[in-house]
RNA sequence: GGCCUGGUGGCUCAGCUGGUUAGAGCACCGCCCUGUCACGGCGGGGGUCGUGGGUUCGAAUCCCAUUCAGGUCGCCA
């Protein structure tokens, strides 16, 4: 029977309870984590969002009545207690905040009853999502995930406050938008009044905020929510936040070095570690040779050699080929696993064709200096010799090589040198590395489409020295565009923007786009900005992956209330739903099956 | 859309190459217990083995289809 809270007050969150407060009477409200009935002595662990307290129930403190009451409690009741704390009589719980102390009771009331809970509420759940989101409400009661959250508001407000106290503004933008189908499939939302018309819902702010620099809010940030129809991965959900922010009168310095700063601020803050200022930087072509990856973890090195020139010649044919069609060979070093068995290394060959390779060849050098390798017989021991020395092989390690056309090796290479240094244990979590990414390529080809596309979106600015190409070679425009990644994850990106109408109709021209269907999806931007514009630039975070590392996570899920499965569906709301026939008629919509 | 992994009491799992009545731990229910904190003791209830079909004398186990969840490739300006 649920009673009445009235005339309590709560004095204390759990946690907030100390040995300072020992003779005190306190009044705590909260969950049953659990109880232990020894007969005439109950003891429950109190919980709230801020951890455990024990509560000592005995019939000469809190009277017959309330010891009563004590021994119906179960899992989850929601109770609230007045009682006197008191310093442990047992013993200390040295694994608890609180367990030097404990509330003995004298008065207690039953706020809410509780079934049982369908999975337990504990840390480090073994439960499997499908029930925890099923059940979400009850999975946010976790610790670990109340933690995450906590987390994630202190990185809200602290981005807030830095970004307020640079002279930020905090604008909103409309989440009722145009549809601009370039780049990510756009959510529609139908139009009542204008029946077969839709909205869209933003995938981000992007020409919104170049509206804001262009009418003088020189600095604008935002924690905006941002949606796109593909497919989830761990660290991708359909709808999302990002930290948005545009800056008016500055260059890509500016950007970075604010930025910077709001990191190390987050990091200081919120983790109490300390990161160098400024950050490491790498070109795009740089991470790609080294790393074979835009997004390239640095905590660990391992990273691609190039062996093209040194087999040109050989009599492997799939190096050979691989380099008659254009393609490139490179390897990595696996330092020390030169002993790595068969059926490991056919897993590795596995693991590569998964990820699109053709073939993985390998090269085993043993302790005594003998090979053992899948390709050795077709070479020279002059070319074997120097490809060993180029990736710095000694004995014991194990080296991999793929060959392919180019960017395939990049994605072969890249994903592998991940895979070993996960099997390796070589990524500690608690160690944050940041690299900004820069001189990304303005373009990249389009085989579906024939084209080029934009590799961030179509109000990149080129790098100044490479305008003359726009018109002559668009694949090898850089773009003044920059990717902040932490641990190898990309957590943000943005660019100097375009702000010249001669530059951007080029940069429309070389995307294949006339000049009418430019202004039919951008024309208010172009528009806008014949009325003087400021040069400007931006930057966006992913905040979800923020703190997804913060919170040392390895999915997006966790650092987010409520979020959805692989198929974009919520299990708890059962979202998406089909509606009422009613709601169909008013939008002058049938549903074709 | 492709590929991989998984689905067995509320939860986590075991159940080998088909063979009595499908097990365990935790949770749950009842009784006992004054210093527990993974409390303890005794007793108890709870399963259409994701779903549908097939093979077989016999299917949780083998086959086919399907569904749900996870990971990944494609996709994500």
């Amino acid at each position: 029977m649920a009673e009445s809270m009235k005339g309590l007050k709560r004095t204390h969150r759990c946690t907030e309870v100390s040995n300072q407060n020992i003779g005190e009477v306190v009044t705590v409200m909260g969950w049953v984590q659990k109880r232990r009935n020894l007969g005439s002595l109950i003891f429950v662990d109190l919980r709230d969002r801020s951890g455990l307290l024990q509560i000592v129930f005995d019939t000469d403190s809190v009277k017959e009545e309330g010891f009563a009451k004590a021994e119906t409690l179960r899992s989850e009741f929601v109770i609230a207690v007045v009682g006197r704390v008191e310093a442990r009589s047992g013993a200390i719980n040295q694994a608890m905040i609180t367990g030097e102390i404990e509330i003995r009771a004298f008065e207690i009331r039953i706020l809410s009853e509780a079934l049982t809970p369908p999975f337990p509420i504990e840390e480090h759940s073994q439960t499997k999502d499908e029930v925890r989101l099923k059940y979400r409400y009850l999975d946010l009661r976790r610790p670990d995930l109340q933690r995450n959250l906590m987390l994630r508001s202190q990185v809200a407000v602290l981005t807030r406050s830095f970004l307020a106290s640079e002279g930020f503004l905090e604008i909103e933008t409309p989440t009722l938008c145009k549809s601009t189908p370039e780049g990510a499939r756009d959510y529609l939302v139908p139009s009542r009044i204008h029946p077969g018309n839709f909205y869209a819902l933003p995938q981000s702010p992007q020409i919104f905020k170049q509206l804001l620099m262009c009418s003088g809010y020189d600095r604008y940030f935002q924690l905006a929510r941002c949606y796109r129809d593909e497919d989830l991965r761990a660290d991708r959900q359909p709808e999302f936040t990002q930290i948005d922010m545009e800056l008016s009168f500055v260059d890509m310095e500016d950007v970075m070095d604010v930025n910077e700063r709001l990191l190390a601020t987050l990091f200081r803050e919120v983790l109490q570690v300390e990161v160098s200022l400024p950050f490491q930087r790498m070109s795009w072509q740089e991470a790609m040779d080294r790393f074979g990856s835009d997004k390239p973890d640095i905590r660990f090195g391992m990273e691609l050699k190039n062996i093209s020139d040194l087999v040109a010649n050989c009599e492997f044919s799939v190096f050979k080929s691989a380099l008659e069609q254009g393609g490139t060979v490179r390897g990595i070093n696996v330092n020390g696993q030169a002993a790595m068995p068969r059926k490991k290394i056919d897993a590795l060959v596995d693991f590569a064709k998964g990820v699109g390779a053709k073939g993985l060849a390998y090269l085993a050098i043993d302790k005594d200096g003998n090979y053992k390798s899948s390709f050795a017989k077709f070479m020279t021991e002059e070319e074997l010799e120097k490809i060993i020395t180029r990736l710095e092989g000694k004995p014991g390690d194990l080296l991999l090589f793929a060959a392919d056309k180019n960017s395939l090796v990049y994605t072969v290479l890249g994903a592998l040198r991940l895979e070993m240094a996960k099997q390796q244990g070589l990524l500690k979590k608690d160690e944050y590395k940041f690299l900004w990414i820069t001189d990304f390529p303005l373009f990249e080809f389009s085989e579906e489409e024939n084209r080029y596309v934009a590799m961030h979106h179509p109000f990149t600015m080129p790098m100044e020295e490479d305008l003359p190409l726009l018109e002559t070679d668009p694949g090898k425009v850089r773009a003044k565009a920059y990717d902040i990644t932490l641990n190898g994850v990309e957590i943000g990106g943005g660019s100097v923007r375009i702000y010249q109408s001669d530059i951007q109709e080029k940069m429309f021209e070389a995307l294949g786009f006339t000049k009418e269907s430019a202004y039919e999806r951008f024309g208010f931007l172009l528009q806008a900005f014949q009325y003087g514009v400021p040069p400007h630039a931006g930057l966006a975070y992913g905040l979800d992956r923020l703190v997804m590392l913060m919170a040392q996570e390895e999915n997006i899920r966790d650092v987010i209330a409520f979020p959805k499965v692989k198929d974009a569906s919520c299990l708890m709301s059962k979202a998406p739903d089909i509606v009422d026939q009613k709601q169909l008629d008013e939008l002058k919509i049938s549903i074709i099956e």
